[in-house]
DNA sequence: TTGTAGGCGTTATCAC
DNA sequence: GTGATAACGCCTACAA
């Protein structure tokens, strides 16, 4: 099967015996073009198989109507609803999403930050990496006015537009709630505190702890990476030392969960002995026994609110508010997981 | 801040008092051009800012440099993983991607496929809506010979390239893993029977029953869409047998789960009344209890595969091999969720 | 209401 | 080794 060339708005033209831009105008729905003309070129055009050239377009226009958006990692629970929403947002909007992935590294994160400014995105959304300490690869896009919004991992609140939720508020009260329930004793398990989200958990957390009088010490702090293996080790870390946390609030579920079973494991009753707390309500965090109370907050919904904010400030070009945007989160208390519910 | 227009090649040959197509030459590493002259021009092409216009260039080459990308959903695990592969290879081989989600809708699909058309991508991968019943809208990919390949929910697999798992096979090792347990009255749950993942794992589960001489009966088979919600009802289905099953093999661990759970919640033992197996391994079929039994088969692996397929095909154009390839699978036998086990 | 013409930034083809 | 030039397909002043 021979490739044949493509049909262009001149073979169109040549076709109907008029002009290139005529042709032009009434794929465009242009007014100024009589209804008699526009059906006919409609027509022909289908019946030709033309097809419109989105580069010759772009070239033309200086847009590409498309969304660039980089992620620490793609395959999480958590982010994969984040992109299911931008999908659907920029699809409706007519805006193509172009996905890379930093795998938390910033290096990764700058290169795909290059090639995006290079594919020259209209716009960009980013939730930054694991060790991104500063934002100087972003430098192109403000300095050419290219909208850049961080979501969830955000960079300086003040400066930068992002869309969040109250990582803050939201640890304070799942701490609080482990208070009431009685633990005295509480342990803090984040990831890197340069990262928002987790200094911002770590700080609701101490807070709790400062308002209701009980001791902080950074021997109560373990940071890692959050992930299952970590977890794991934080159990037997937990072990060893010489009295048991009687509460552990843990900043993503995943995390809390390999902690949780390898405790129990081991011989250890939750919640009988320690409550945990986790974070992001992933669908492990009900499925586990006991289930774990946590903090949710719908990714499906960040990423439509991001995409959203981001066309809109792309449609009223500057003038659209630059404000960070913060986002509900709810409390997902399950009782099996906590203490007092039990004993 | 102003928005300066865009450097271009010409730009940097009057600088250098040069002709473009020398400065273009030196960008793309031309053998052709001095080392000297090569030297300048990269030189004053970043000390100018440069960075060259993908749209301009995709117009002049008729080639996109990006790969398209439609899925049933983008927030499931398994999706997130094999989006999460393939855009690691893409990336790797300098390609973008665009990816959209159907939500299960052939019609979706089908406006998804338009627009990958017209945003010319290079190839495009596909994995099949749950309605899909046709692959009529990607006829146009066919018939311009822009390559097409198909992942997971492929299409007619003599006809039509694709990567897929043994979905026939793994079904029946299952199955015969639970009829080994004990079990002798086997009950399916499974999705659109006109899916290929879905068929096969019906037909291996046929087929196991068959050679080892347990009785089929349309009685044992329960279509739905493999949600949480229909786990769930599928549960209370299961309770109003006459006689209940000893063995449940469901097509994927998300319903899997929520039926076990369920059942669990109205006071049936499992394992020890019911034996459960699930299919994907997903991370809550480790984490529930009993944990449970399913078939492994690594998404970041095909969605590797995928793109690495894709674009060899790109590169050797027509003569690739247009097979579809199979790739492992495994058996994850976790006794808690079987009779025999724990009885 | 329609047509003309020039340019968006690159690269391929010829020349030299 | 390097330069001139002509597309690639579309859009939009400006003209008619």
């Amino acid at each position: 099967m021979s490739i044949s060339r493509e049909v262009t708005i001149y073979d169109i033209a040549k076709e109907l015996n008029i002009s290139a831009a005529t042709v032009s105008r009434s794929l465009k729905n242009h007014p100024a073009i009589s209804d008699k003309t526009k059906q006919k070129i409609l027509a022909t055009a289908k019946e030709m198989g033309y097809r419109s050239n989105t580069f010759a377009r772009n070239l033309r226009r200086q847009k590409t109507n498309t969304l660039g958006v980089i992620v620490p990692r793609l395959n999480s629970t958590f982010m994969s609803e984040v992109i299911a929403g931008m999908e659907k947002v920029a699809n409706e909007a007519g805006y193509n999403l172009i996905i890379s992935q930093s795998l938390e590294m910033m290096k990764k994160e700058a290169i795909n930050a290059a090639t995006m400014f290079n594919n020259r995105v209209d716009g960009l959304l980013v939730s930054l990496a694991y060790d991104t300490d500063n934002i100087a690869h972003f430098e192109p896009f403000i300095q050419k006015n290219i909208p850049l919004l961080f979501f969830d991992r955000i960079f300086d609140q003040q400066q930068y537009a992002g869309i969040v939720i109250n990582n803050y508020q939201a640890a304070y009260e799942i701490t609080v709630h482990l208070i009431e329930q009685g633990c005295q004793n509480l342990f803090h398990i984040t990831g890197n505190l340069s990262r928002n989200v987790y200094a911002d958990r770590f700080n609701g957390f101490r807070q709790a702890l400062a308002d209701h009088q009980i001791d902080y010490s950074p021997e109560y702090l373990l940071i890692n990476n959050l992930s299952t293996q970590e977890g794991k080790a934080a159990a037997h870390l937990l072990l060893q030392k010489k009295t048991l946390p009687d509460g552990v609030f843990v900043a993503n579920d995943t995390c809390a969960v390999a902690c949780m079973l390898e405790l129990m494991e081991q011989g250890i009753r939750i919640p009988e002995d320690i409550s945990f707390a986790g974070f992001n309500n992933d669908p492990i965090s009900c499925v586990v026994k006991p289930q774990l109370t946590t903090v949710h907050y719908k990714g499906i919904y960040m990423g439509e609110i991001a995409a959203q904010t981001l066309i809109k400030r792309l449609n009223h070009s500057q003038e659209a508010d630059n404000q960070t945007i913060v986002l509900p989160h709810e409390l997902i208390i399950r009782q099996s997981s906590l203490k007092q519910a039990n004993s």
